[in-house]
DNA sequence: TTGCATAAATACTAAGCAGTATCTTTTATG
DNA sequence: CATAAAAGATACTGCTTAGTATTTATGCAA
């Protein structure tokens, strides 16, 4: 029961990394079990389809790095406003996995799924809720210690700034260099205490 | 010479409808003789590998689109500000080709080439650096005109406004409603508004 | 009309793909 | 230690893929 959940979790955690790197589609189950190590048998045993491993690595990979790497440093601030450029600034210059030019793996994913692929839309989806939840609320917190303006739309906001770390992933991904993320975190920074 | 130039750009102008809503990876040599009628002979005449043609569609399809739709219209208008909203409300609200459920032709084939084919990565990075010079010199012409403020960095902004433009491309995608693209579009000109 | 390059059709190949059937080893429990 | 279930190994299947070899049709210059 342990070596066999650990084996499983190995599985998840480098066909993420490889797909991370290669796409989902261009990754084939032998390219995982090479890295891994893992036969075609302890592979089929622990996942019924290519598309179940898939949506794992998205329920038990990407949600917990969410949780701790995109909405958790949100809620470790006291400044709202500095909260949302700090975390942005530590997605893009300093978060060690994360490389810029293998761009945001949930972005990536979404590209590539979306809009063929119904259930990894649902999963993808429920992932950029529980972030876009995050920062709304973080916003909303502003306000209410009026280091935010009343007026401020705060979902507008959220979609906005969310749309721009995408963008800028996928920006960087085709440079392969991080100036382009000195640029947007600058006019970020402009943008946030615009709504001071 | 006439007839064959035209099978020619018909195989270029279907492949990439095909390859706008399935992704390149997943739109095989088979799909696009079948929906193009052409047999494999004609197409292999035509182009001498997939990826020859891929670069085609890139050079031949998207670069004419990206003059007529992405840069002219900016090059038309008297006030470069306004300039720039109209274009992104343009191209996401009225836009009859580009469909909010596949996203941005440029953006997906960067997200899905980029970082393994350096053939494709030159020819997007030539593609990119046209639409940003083309609004970076609009933000020029702004400040030129006293309509933008001397202190605005034009290359940054170029860089925030566009990577805005691909990552809400992405997330509609997600989302498959252009209620997004209003939230974006209304940010995005308070942002805009904050460089007079 | 003949001759020849351009253009297109057909049938094939070799490799890669996801998934399966069947067997063997390991592990937990009485 | 016996045994049954869990976990993993091996060899295979049927299908799709990009690309090729070879043949056939078309259009135009002499």
């Amino acid at each position: 029961m342990k070596k066999a959940e650990a084996t499983r979790l190995m599985i998840l955690q480098k066909a993420f990394e490889l797909i991370y790197v290669k796409g989902y589609q261009t990754t084939s189950i032998d390219d995982i079990i090479a890295t891994t190590k893992v036969t075609k048998g302890a592979f089929y045993y622990h996942f019924k389809t290519k598309d179940e491993m898939g949506l794992s690595i998205i329920n038990e990979i990407l949600k917990p790095i969410l949780a701790s790497s995109f909405i958790e440093p949100l809620q470790n601030e006291k400044n709202p406003l500095e909260a949302i450029y700090n975390l942005m600034d530590n997605l893009l210059m300093k978060n060690e996995f994360l490389k810029v030019e293998y761009g945001c793996p949930a972005s990536n994913f979404t590209q590539e799924m979306t809009p063929w692929n119904l259930e990894f839309n649902k999963a993808l989806n429920e992932l950029t809720q529980e972030w876009t939840n995050a920062i709304t609320a973080t916003i909303e917190r502003g306000k209410k210690s009026d280091t935010i303006r009343k007026d401020v739309n705060a979902k507008q906001v959220t979609i906005f700034v969310m749309s721009g770390y995408w963008g800028i992933r996928n920006l960087g991904k085709l440079e392969n260099s991080k100036k382009v993320y000195v640029s947007y975190l600058k006019q970020l920074k402009i943008y946030l205490d615009s709504l001071k």
